[in-house]
DNA sequence: CTATATGTAAGATGATCGTCTTAAATTATA
DNA sequence: TATAATTTAAGACGATCATCTTACATATAG
């Protein structure tokens, strides 16, 4: 294999690793050396494809905001209707329960660290949360013409993120199960009223 | 002043202090030198009050739920009809406006951050929220008696912790407003439902 | 007043942090 | 094959962390 090819691949590997590892332990306690061990890179050499960790964290996001769009991009093809991608979106908590009660959303939980102290990486961790605002507000807007589509995909986006917090303060897989119907009855409620 | 309760008054000031320095840096960015600056003790005198960082974290939350408590009491006094009591409670995100989009809940964010790695002081976070949640059960037990009180409580929770979650995200006051809005609207169908 | 308990203050300790240097090993290029 | 560029791997660096010891000051009690 081309050297230029294996480097990119390794690099690719220590993105996906820390992906992981940022979601289970939080960005200040996941050191360098988490890193390195995760991903079976020494941790010297870490530093040859990482000059910082705020660098690991830019490429991390970037990973995430990429797979978010191929997933976005799936569901228009997949789902006709908008009404069914919204319910799709309603259901990551579902699918995505043990993850969920065991660590909470990875982009609510990395925001609502990053926002205390690191501020200037704040900004990173909200480009997650807008690529599925604005796959949201789309989804309204081609659904119910005549609404706030923006004041309703915020309204999705709270809801979903209270789930994913209450759900991890409690460990309680029913919760998302009830409140995820909830959403649904809502969603269905708004075809109704127009 | 005999130094009994002097040692009583400097614990507690060094407790009261440490309640807003967790709020504003996180459990693990706020370091035992943070402490110890912020309430103007020396480091090492700090020790004697506390001989570990769990320690003061536990004594915090132990203060935090009395707070509440009266808070929830002085609310039973004051308001007299439950629902007027659940819609002061939803109210709390539009009081601590600036705080919350600076920082999130000060209860949430404490427990998704401890949830990841530190599960052992994760209960300790939990109970904050149990304060809440009882209480809430109780005002809708009180006003819609035949009705789910606790899925109703954890509703409003979820709903306030999603507000909380989304509006530190985007720093918008707008999002507070409106969603808290619905909020009310949603507990007076209740009324009418029933 | 004296002795004992309580409180204060500074600094030591070892571990770990993010960052950086460097020299050897490997690979690409000519 | 010889030379240059890239990649690897180990360890040094100063800073900071939570924790602990110790010597000293003050207050309490006999």
């Amino acid at each position: 294999m081309a050297a230029r090819e294996k480097t990119t691949q390794i690099r690719q590997h220590i993105i996906e690793a820390t992906d992981d590892l940022l979601y289970r332990k939080g960005f200040n306690l996941m050191s360098f050396s988490d890193i390195a061990n995760t991903a079976n890179v020494p941790r010297g050499n870490l530093y040859y494809y990482f000059k910082t960790k705020n660098e690991v964290l830019d490429a991390v996001i970037k990973h995430r905001l990429i797979r978010t769009s191929q997933m976005l991009q799936d569901w228009d093809r997949m789902l006709p209707d908008p009404l069914e991608r919204l319910k799709r979106f309603a259901r990551i908590p579902v699918n995505e329960m043990q993850n969920i009660i065991q660590y909470g959303c990875p982009m609510g939980s990395l925001n609502t660290e990053l926002g205390k102290v690191q501020y200037d990486l704040k900004q990173l961790s909200q480009q997650q949360f807008d690529v599925f605002r604005s796959w949201l507000v789309r989804q309204f807007t081609q659904w119910l013409p005549h609404a706030n589509a923006d004041a309703l995909a915020i309204h999705l986006l709270v809801r979903t993120q209270g789930i994913a917090t209450m759900a991890h303060v409690y460990e309680d897989p029913q919760l998302i199960e009830r409140e995820v119907t909830s959403i649904d009855h809502w969603l269905e409620s708004l075809a109704d009223a127009s």
